[in-house]
DNA sequence: TGTATAACCGAATGATCGTTAGGTTGTCAA
DNA sequence: TTGACAACCTAACGATCATTCGGTTATACA
């Protein structure tokens, strides 16, 4: 399968160092039958970089409604680590290059919608809350990142461990 | 100067992406001139990365011990930050690719440390220290890059809302 | 049977890239 | 004056890469 083989290609090497000799050879096909099913190697890459937000954003629906006794922000992350665990390859490859990342806005809004619905958070300012979102989406990548060096560690830890560290109860909780 | 123009190629097109021929260009020198100072694409890459790891550490050191009044974390973030403001294009490097994570690791050896003696800390497990330490070092890379994208926000106001995103101050302060 | 179509291939093309060969110029100490 | 040297150049080499050309095979439908 070429796509599987190119998502592979593309977490392991990343966009520019990818090849469509390699993601070929690992189809077990020869170069230009890629060719045959997408125009370049540009396009190729965004429909996977398509397919996997709609899938991650599919993985949060299905937690819409969150369950009972538990935030919204846990929820989020918790179905946000299982895409990591299910996903490992698409998740390396949606979150190794910044360039479309247009692709990625559908999530990174939903993230801010639900950390404004914080408590402490209601009136906040608009950079603010900007900030705040984006301290919380790259850390969490980071998190993921360093969650798939260490699998021994349970999915529960790791969203505990991020609740932790996002604990943004008061905006001004801190010193 | 061929560091500095290098340092700005790879910056905004990572190693892969960066070619000698464009940093010799922006030195204003012909392409075998990088040869006679650097042996390698990689080793002038690595050289580069070096110097800005001295760069941020001597930034960190010049302000420990920290001012009166201020917690080591926050002294941390506002070096950190102040850095950023000093160096764009260096950071931008520094950051961006993950090949040479060594480099790295004395940044992330020292903020495990000081996230170790915030309050709340003292006690926790290696897991958990180091699931933290990588949610904030990345945390902090995302919330510079986007700074770097809102030039108008202060740096008291991003050092602020660091501060505030990362208000670890209990280990259960969250629900 | 004929033909359209889909899936595949070997081989090439043109561009880019890291790197090297070989040479010129200018500086400066012996 | 000589010779070492540093800094620089043009030109090329060899590899890799995305992409295309032109063809073969097999299926399926008229």
């Amino acid at each position: 399968m070429i796509e599987q083989a190119a998502t592979e290609v593309f977490a392991e090497r990343g966009y520019q160092g990818a090849s469509i000799d390699e993601i070929a050879r690992r189809s077990g096909v020869s170069p230009p039958v890629v060719y045959d099913h997408f125009a370049s190697k540009e396009e190729l890459h965004r429909r996977l970089l398509e397919r996997q937000r709609d899938e991650l954003v599919a993985f949060w629906a299905a937690r819409m409604p969150i369950p009972e006794g538990t935030s919204a922000l846990e929820g989020l992350l918790d179905a946000y680590f299982a895409y990591v665990e299910a996903h490992p390859y698409a998740y390396r490859m949606y979150f190794r290059d910044t360039t479309h990342r247009d692709i990625q806005q559908q999530g990174t809004r939903l993230l801010a919608t639900i950390l404004a619905q914080q408590p402490g958070w209601e009136d906040s300012g608009e950079a603010e809350l900007e900030m705040a979102t984006e301290v919380m989406r790259t850390g969490l990548i980071g998190l993921a990142l360093w969650w798939q060096e260490h699998p021994g560690v349970t999915r529960a830890a790791v969203v505990a461990a991020a609740m932790r560290a996002l604990s943004m109860a008061s905006p001004r909780a801190a010193s």
